[in-house]
DNA sequence: TATGAATGAGAATTCATTCAT
DNA sequence: TATGAATGAATTCTCATTCAT
């Protein structure tokens, strides 16, 4: 076994790792022990990097809602239009599918074994961040922006429980031209008149 | 407690005992010991009713995703207007968030701890009836009752899991307004050309 | 198995058994799981008597220092000498010699293990409860029944820890003397004059 | 920290400390990792000086109980009293009840945890080191020497264990004058006749 | 039918000890 | 010598489930 040199860096694989597993079990369904394995690590091992599995959950999920989103805003040029831009969202999400099913199943995780006080503060920290980044990525006020971060989470979620699965393409499509109509209306024609 | 002649009327009101104490904890945090005590029976009786936890699981989420919709249908007349109709459903879930909030942590539950057989059956037949009531009430296509829908999720779960909450008839309006010019274009012009 | 009616009988039982098991391994190296086996139970019924290990040792600790102090008394008549009186608890704690090092051992455990306030509550009802027993026993003044009571403890405990074991009755038989005299002094001198 | 350059010493410092912190927690309360947080080193170094946990504990009551004395017998000069060298052991003890007291807890531990080789070799020294200096203090035979120390014992003992606590020095003083008078009448009489 | 005492596998967590650096 | 990351057996406790009454 090697000798880690740095704590931090060995922590962030360890918790790479776990996420990846993760979402295969759920929290609950992965033991202490079979993480350990897993990791081929022992449990004293887990233990010395993590003070117990609610806050390894806590850690994990803090990093895995801090994913990179440079990805979307890179490609995302200053004259691209609205419908471009939000194109390239709905490709992230499509390409990503997986990862953010497992962020949802994980913030309800996240919602019912953490201390509120952490959940408040790592939720509202991720909630600012992805904000962000809509905002930034479709060049909209916030409020707007969110409307289409809530549809696309809307679309994972229903695709993550409901089985007979609904085809992500079409669907967006749809509300694609409605939201790209809607933001030039109102661009246009100053409020929401038509 | 009164005598119950009717075995079924009893599951059901054990069941619908069971939702709203699992709403509060959670199917892991409510043990069948303390189920049975809030219920006011004994564990011998809960099995007597229940052949398992996770029986109880779907038996309750079963009747749970089933709740009467005629509530919505009832407020929609037949010459009501597009907007009056989407109206109706925004208010349906504004008014009874914490009882879709509750079925979102309930899927996620469900989706983890039944057997996948059972899921998809119960979740493929949860889906038609909720999209069936979306393209009664709204009368229009499935695919695209199926986007309100899919809004109207995503902004429960959202409201959910990130606290600092946003303003649900706000956001709700925006979506409604590029909706129903959405559908008006689309019927207006054929396709959807704008 | 038997089914058991009695649920407090039954508890008492299971005391009494973990009492003397104690005697031989203390607290801290009887592992519940052990002693379930010990007891011939499982450690769920274990946990179905006592909600924990520390609740265990103070039930236990409590029932064993009420142990009936009656068979001391019912020796002594009452005009029985002060020397017969004294040579009466001699007799008794020189005979159950074993029973009272547990104590000791088992008074230093719960000492370390205990909630502070249920050490106290227990503690000083023992205190009480052996105090009363030497005064009643002795007829004598709480002060002076303490003496003698003290010195016994110190007898005890002294044998049980240093193994070059003194001899209990010279060592008692010193201090009868001198107890006897003394107080036989005072009572006729008034105070503590020759 | 400075460089102990005497191995023995620092081996003495550490065993110090250790029964400082021991006082307030409890041979298993201490862990050893804690310990050697507390004293500023890695569980290594510790382990380079103590073999093993039961080792150290060994040294360390072994050190404890070797507490020099020479305090108590410089306070008493050829031509005193025996009351006054009683007198002198109360003060003592009274004015390092504390200590006393750790030194029970400490003893109990010691019996649970050592090897009985261990523990009768290391006892027995202490029994004779505490012995010795009661005989030589009250100038007395051992016997007699022995009754005064175990009374003493009783006495931290029972302050320790039974919250209600009863005053020391009304309680010493009542030995004291029963000794006292005791041991000359015995030397008066020639034996023990009254 | 109804009860709740009994079960025991399995969970999270601890901690004395080792050993590569 | 000194370090502290790594180990893993052992601990307390939980809880779905069974079954004699």
């Amino acid at each position: 076994m090697p000798k880690i040199i740095d704590h931090d860096e060995y922590r962030k694989h360890l918790l790479q790792k776990y996420f990846e597993l993760f979402s295969h079990k759920g929290y609950l369904d992965v033991t202490m022990r079979q993480l350990a394995a897993e990791l081929g690590v022992s449990t004293g091992t887990l233990y010395h990097y993590f003070p117990s599995k609610k806050d390894l959950l806590e850690q994990m999920f803090h990093m895995a809602s801090r994913r990179d989103s440079s990805a979307v805003l890179d490609q995302i040029q200053d004259d691209d239009s609205l419908a471009h831009r939000l194109q390239v969202f709905v490709d992230y999400v499509r390409d990503n599918e997986k990862y953010f099913q497992d962020i949802v199943l994980l913030s309800i995780d996240f919602y019912r074994f953490s201390d509120s006080q952490e959940f408040f503060t790592v939720m509202t920290e991720a909630d600012r961040y992805y904000g962000n980044t809509f905002v930034e990525g479709l060049q909209l006020e916030p409020e707007l922006a969110l409307v289409a971060n809530i549809f696309l989470n809307g679309l994972v979620y229903h695709r993550l429980v409901f089985p007979e699965t609904v085809p992500f393409d079409e669907l967006a499509h749809h509300f694609q031209e409605m939201f790209v109509s809607y933001v030039k209306a109102r661009h246009e024609g100053g409020d929401n008149s038509p």
